[in-house]
DNA sequence: GTCAAGCCGATTGTCTGACATTCTTGCAAT
DNA sequence: ATTGCAAGAATGTCAGACAATCGGCTTGAC
């Protein structure tokens, strides 16, 4: 059985770097839920060709962060509550197997840097950046979903959290929202430093369903 | 709250119809994993320009149904079993809650489509075209997931069975298969269909369980 | 004969330019 | 106000081109 290192370097490509740059912008909030993004606008921006930016704009179409219409170009799409519900119970299923499993495997390494991670989210927490706020919730779950055991897992769990960005920047900024999800990541996090699976999961789904709610305040008084 | 009906109709376009084409061909295993894809044959092939074959190709990328590396060109991923593995666990997080769901809020007419579904199953299972019996299996999970009440659930789900079809066609093909799963599948909709949630889920679970140990047969026997 | 180096064809990454089709918008007419 | 039409903008699609890169083959050295 060969290990089959990955040690293929990845040359970056123009196509990927477009998506990235995209992606990011999008994660940002930059553009708008509904706003239509023109492609001759984009490629000056970008500084890239139409052909190049319609390759990037498929894969982003594929991941959901963008609609393509065909003959009306690429949109952001705007959230709607259900689809948002569906995406927050479809994340809830996931994070808590992730959190469960986590708590069973996770290396003493990668405990400490869970740990680290929350500590950056407390800092956070405590300034008004909420970008920053959302980036370092984003690490400290990406660390629970790498060490989960299951790739699969933390790909689609990723997939989901991207598309639902646009609620978290939202979300983080309403009053006393960003302290209380640091008592329920800290929760998380010592449930799984003590190894209960349990406790872990029972965490993790109810910082879920907090976060859940935490959007729809936000939704219902931003719109 | 405007029902919003889908009803704008989606002209199809080159792109569009170059992905479910390459699609279904990988479903049906025309190209073998591992197998290079080379762009000016396919366009040839497909009768369209490298543009918009590219731009299908970044599509189906995105899906993880193709891999393309840079200065390499797309591929066919070899699935390894861990991986496969982990698909098999998401698919089953996901199955057992759509089932679970399902059996406490179909609709009868659905019902009744998930039974004529399962008699198609039926047919097919006591012939030897095991594309057959993959598709109709797949539209009767599909019905399934479309009455769980969740469409990112049935979204996330496709993509993960899409990216194992290669194993169910092969499994499907082992000695008296098709007949276990006939019989775990009746099960599943006799439970949907007396609104036994528990049942449900027990019996879906079940069902991936013995769906992930053919296809470990299948691919231990074949390679 | 084996192994390494280097060259060459094949393939991909990217761009430019073009044109038909479709959508949008503003205006005129009823 | 609503309808219909026309101009402009944006998209879908193609053809062709060229540099960069990869893989394989030849060649040469030992």
């Amino acid at each position: 059985m060969t290990p089959d290192l990955n040690l293929r370097i990845s040359p970056r490509t123009v196509q990927r770097e477009t998506v990235d740059k995209l992606r990011l912008a999008i994660f940002s909030g930059l553009f708008q839920p509904g706003s239509r993004l023109v492609e001759s606008q984009l490629c000056t921006q970008l500084g890239i060709s139409r052909p190049s930016l319609r390759e990037a704009l498929r894969s982003l179409e594929a991941e959901r962060l963008i609609e393509i219409v065909p003959n009306r170009g690429p949109s952001i799409p705007a959230l709607s509550w259900e689809v948002a519900t569906a995406i927050y119970e479809v994340r809830e299923l996931l994070e808590v197997e992730a959190a469960g499993r986590c708590a069973l495997r996770i290396s003493p390494e990668q405990l400490r840097d869970l740990e680290k991670s929350l500590s950056a989210f407390e800092e956070a927490a405590s300034s008004n950046d909420s970008l920053a706020q959302v980036m370092t919730a984003a690490d400290f779950y990406s660390i629970i979903l790498a060490n989960c055991g299951n790739p699969i897992l933390e790909e689609v769990h990723r997939g989901l959290v991207a598309r639902i960005s646009f609620f978290r920047g939202r979300s983080m900024s309403l009053d006393g929202r960003a302290q209380s999800s640091l008592a329920e990541m800290r929760e998380i996090f010592e449930s799984i430093a003590a190894g209960d699976e349990k406790a872990a999961r029972k965490a993790s789904k109810q910082h879920v369903l907090k976060a859940k709610a935490a959007a729809k305040i936000s939704m219902d008084s931003g719109l």
